[in-house]
DNA sequence: CATGAAATGAGAGTAACTCTCAAAAGGTAG
DNA sequence: CTACCTTTTGAGAGTTACTCTCATTTCATG
């Protein structure tokens, strides 16, 4: 641990529901970060594939074995992240006469305002390298679409569709499709748009499909 | 079943213009789909993982090398087809005037007729790999966003838009996420469905939405 | 402090790739 | 058919992500 934390700075609110449950898993964590920060160091400094997990591990100061005990691959150090179940907690605690992209979009929006200001670092590395690497893309969508999944039995319940109808599925993965691309489109343009304004770009085509003209009263 | 070439037969149609360009050509064709029937029939035997590259290169009678040669990873031997340019090239066909979805929808019809009478068993073999194996279904994400990127420019040539726009992107990305999880549905329920309803009910989703309730006049 | 459980490290092993170079085969001109 | 050039192939060594096993260390608890 050479350096502070960073890249994880105190979260405004709990991720887990216990706080301190003992030496033990203070330490499980810490581990964790150190991988994490090891990893984002190395590949800032050296790009990912340059960058093999025995270095993470001489870096982290654990040893490889220990690694791969934290994460099951190379590419979940990097893109591994916490938000999901907070992003489905919050999404079922919408009333739910609020219509359903109404919802959605409150939540991204208070998941990226959270991300962004917490972990900005991080995640336009993270972006970045899924438009870079493709192994990290696919993993990206490869954990996209796990959180789909859960997606679509809350878009299920509030649609009042049966959980495992074509559907909701369908319609899950394209949003979740639609979402990945964000970020592509985020980092292949250098970051210069604000990313709000692409969820809500986003959420409005997937909500009413393409213009079939090119819009001059849009917002670019 | 080990030599002949089954699982491939004639097709009704030419993929590539040129049609016998010499030994040399025809040889490599010969060799590619060695490799691929060879991997068809050892991941029927035995599973993807147990599968090995080694084996499929004694099976097809050549050196690993060369196997690598032919197809960058292992997955792709599995899931790579020459079908994407074809659909790209009838979409462009299709007559202007005619609604986008409806071209879309013809052309997807189109597609799936032909790949289910010439492959029917390796496209369900795919299927079932995708839900099986995450390594398959992740390059198979990935192959079918650049297919998804191709498509894009034909989206945006037909609705008037710019190829580069988030819209375009989005709307694409969120139609090939829709479409994958046709497959996935697909496998998952033992191929019991009619690949072609699920693609109508699928375009359905994506053109207006998901139904606010159950639909109790559906094809269902 | 002692005892049990969990986490770690060390090391061997597998398999998917990558690179290099020499041999073989196809194509072409005399 | 022979000679020559180009493309393809095979052999082999090397890298690295990842797996498994087992002994050792570290925390928790009575």
């Amino acid at each position: 641990m050479p350096d502070n934390d960073s890249m994880t700075p105190a979260r405004s609110f709990p991720l887990s529901d216990a706080p301190q449950p003992g030496l033990r898993e203070r330490k499980k964590i810490k581990t964790r970060t150190a991988i994490r920060d090891a990893t984002y160091a190395l590949v800032r400094e050296q790009g990912y594939d340059a960058t093999t997990v025995e270095q993470i591990a001489e870096r982290a100061e654990v040893s490889p074995s220990t690694v791969f005990r934290y994460f099951p691959t190379k590419e979940d150090i990097v893109l591994t992240d916490e938000y999901d179940p907070l992003l489905l907690a919050e999404l079922r605690k919408r009333p739910a006469e609020e219509p359903w992209m109404d919802s959605l979009r409150y939540v991204m929006h208070k998941a990226i305002d959270v991300g962004l200001t917490e972990d900005a670092e991080a995640i336009r590395l993270r972006a970045h390298l899924m438009v870079q690497v493709p192994a990290v893309r696919s993993r990206m969508l490869e954990s996209m679409s796990v959180t789909g999944r859960m997606l679509s039995e809350a878009i299920a319940d509030r649609t009042g569709q049966d959980r495992e109808s074509l559907e909701v599925r369908v319609y899950t993965m394209s949003l979740i499709g639609g979402l990945a691309e964000i970020s592509l489109y985020w980092a292949e343009n250098d970051f210069r748009d604000d990313f709000r304004d692409l969820l809500d770009r986003t959420l409005t085509v997937i909500e009413h499909g393409l213009p079939t003209k090119p819009d001059a009263s849009g917002t670019e």
